[in-house]
RNA sequence: GGACCCUUAGCCAAGCGGUAAGGCACGGGACUGCAACUCCCCCACCGCCGGUUCAAAUCCGGCAGGGUCCUCCA
């Protein structure tokens, strides 16, 4: 398996730091708001990683941040008139609602910063300790030219970075590129440190918590390309500050996602919440359509071009299951030995394992697919309907698009049954009824 | 000002030096009680110009257009 590592900017083979475990990391949202279907790229695209890490057999140890301590979260708060807390744990469940939605495991660990902060006080402590950051009147400082490599990960080059520079000159730093770990605050949520009283910086919260969370250096990083700096590399330089090394073996970056070709921003008011979007298989369907390290442009009319591929995909799976348990034959321990369904597994392995080809992935789905129609158009038997079936739940499974396949309960096989018997004697009109109680049950 | 990316049919999108995957739409057939579904066929020389090569969408250079990062942003 092939991976696209940021920090190398190469294609790099696949290897564990331990023999058949995966220590992985994805940076979390910033609960202070309803996530909108930019956010949700990365969830679901690290979601289908860890989904299909697993089928191969690998033990994937997978976390991700609530940042829940936040200036937008105070802001928020004081604009809600609503306690800090609340607002953020209902930004979370709506956050956990969303990614159900999208049919994304939501099993992992979930660290939130409140319940870092012993953690993360004694991370900056060490960083002080070591000469690292430097505290100025109660704010503290991480001392960026002390790390060297900083700015590789984002391919810059340091001073560079200082002359388009266009922070706001901060006097109390050393350098303008040095970043705030604790900030001193009185201003909303705070606590308690040997430092001041204050809250800790955005950079320090995540690499805390992988600290804590894994005590080593995981194997992957994850996150947008807009986190790529200053975040990630801030990350990097406080882990090559504490434990001399990057923090993660490989570091994954997806791209971006504009709206009708523009930047998807509160300011230009084109933002599309996740909830919002009623087609959510279609829209996690969409997401994946692409190469991850792609951008990826959502407008209504493409995205109709997606709702209409995933009912076509969702008819053709049921239909399949449908006519297996309609002749009770249907048979999910199948082992699948056809030669061709045997190909077009390895096929959308391939592609998967080439730096995770989703977008090549699916096409082996939609060949799949026209088999299964075709077959059903023909008396195929049920031991090859069986494998096919067995295929093709495989890759939805790994892709994470569920076609909600349920057996069937007795009244569903008798009411399928006078369906039939309706047609069969021209009583179109008891047919119709009968018809449309089957699509309500979603049945056919 | 610095760093970098993209441009493939009407639309979405693979490909990454060996002669254009796939999907949607369109058009032509078939199936069909009506709907829907489905099946078969058809549908591109890869932004423009030049270069390297036996061979280029794929490499190099120039031009045009679009975008990203350098600042909170997933």
């Amino acid at each position: 398996m092939r991976i696209f590592n940021s920090y190398t900017n190469k294609i790099e083979e696949f290897e564990t730091i331990h023999p058949n475990k995966v220590n992985m990391y994805v940076c979390g949202p910033t609960v202070y708001n309803y996530i909108h279907i930019g956010n949700a790229r990365p969830v679901v695209f690290f979601d289908t990683v860890k989904r299909f890490l697993e089928k191969k057999g690998y033990e994937v140890k997978f976390a991700s941040n609530f940042t829940d301590v936040d200036d937008k979260i105070i802001q928020k708060a004081m604009e809600e008139k609503e306690d800090e807390l609340k607002i953020s744990q209902k930004y979370i469940d709506a956050f956990l609602k969303d990614l159900s939605d999208l049919n994304c495991k939501i099993d992992y660990i979930q660290p939130k910063v409140t319940e870092y902060m012993d953690y993360i006080i004694k991370f900056i402590k060490e960083l002080i300790d070591k000469g690292y950051a430097y505290n100025v009147d109660g704010d503290v400082y991480f001392r960026v030219d002390k790390v060297k490599d900083y700015g590789k990960l984002s391919n810059q080059n340091i001073d560079d970075l200082i002359a388009g520079s266009r922070i706001d000159i901060n006097p109390k730093k050393e350098s303008p590129l040095d970043f705030t770990l604790w900030k001193k605050t009185t201003v909303g949520i705070n606590f308690e440190s040997p430092f001041s009283l204050g809250r800790p910086g955005w950079h320090t919260e995540c690499v805390s918590m992988i600290d804590d969370i894994f005590n080593e250096k995981i194997d992957i990083h994850g996150g947008g390309v807009d986190l790529q700096f200053p975040h990630h590399e801030n990350e990097i330089a406080q882990s090559q500050a504490l434990h001399c090394h990057t923090l993660a073996k490989y570091w994954m970056h997806n791209g971006r996602l504009s709206f009708k070709n523009e930047k998807m921003s509160k300011s230009l008011g084109n933002v599309v919440l996740v909830k919002d979007v009623t087609e959510k298989m279609p829209l996690r369907y969409f997401l994946l359509s692409t190469h991850y390290r792609a951008p990826l442009n959502y407008d209504d009319e493409s995205f109709a071009m997606y709702v209409k591929e995933w009912q076509k995909l969702q008819t053709a799976v049921k239909s399949l299951f449908l006519k297996l348990e309609l002749d009770h034959k249907l048979n999910e321990e199948i082992e699948i030995v056809s030669k061709d369904i045997l190909a077009e597994v390895d096929k959308f392995n391939t592609a998967m394992e080439d730096d995770f080809n989703t977008a090549n992935a699916i096409t082996s789905v939609q060949t799949m697919i026209k088999s299964i129609n075709q077959s059903l158009r023909k008396n195929t038997d049920a031991n090859y309907l069986n494998q096919q079936l067995k295929a093709i739940k495989y890759m939805m499974e790994v892709l994470g698009l569920d076609a909600k396949l349920d057996r069937l309960t007795e009244a569903d096989r008798i009411l399928y049954d006078d369906w039939q018997k309706a047609r069969n004697s021209k009583n179109f009109q008891l047919a119709d009824e009968l018809r449309s109680k089957l699509v309500e049950r979603g049945i056919i």
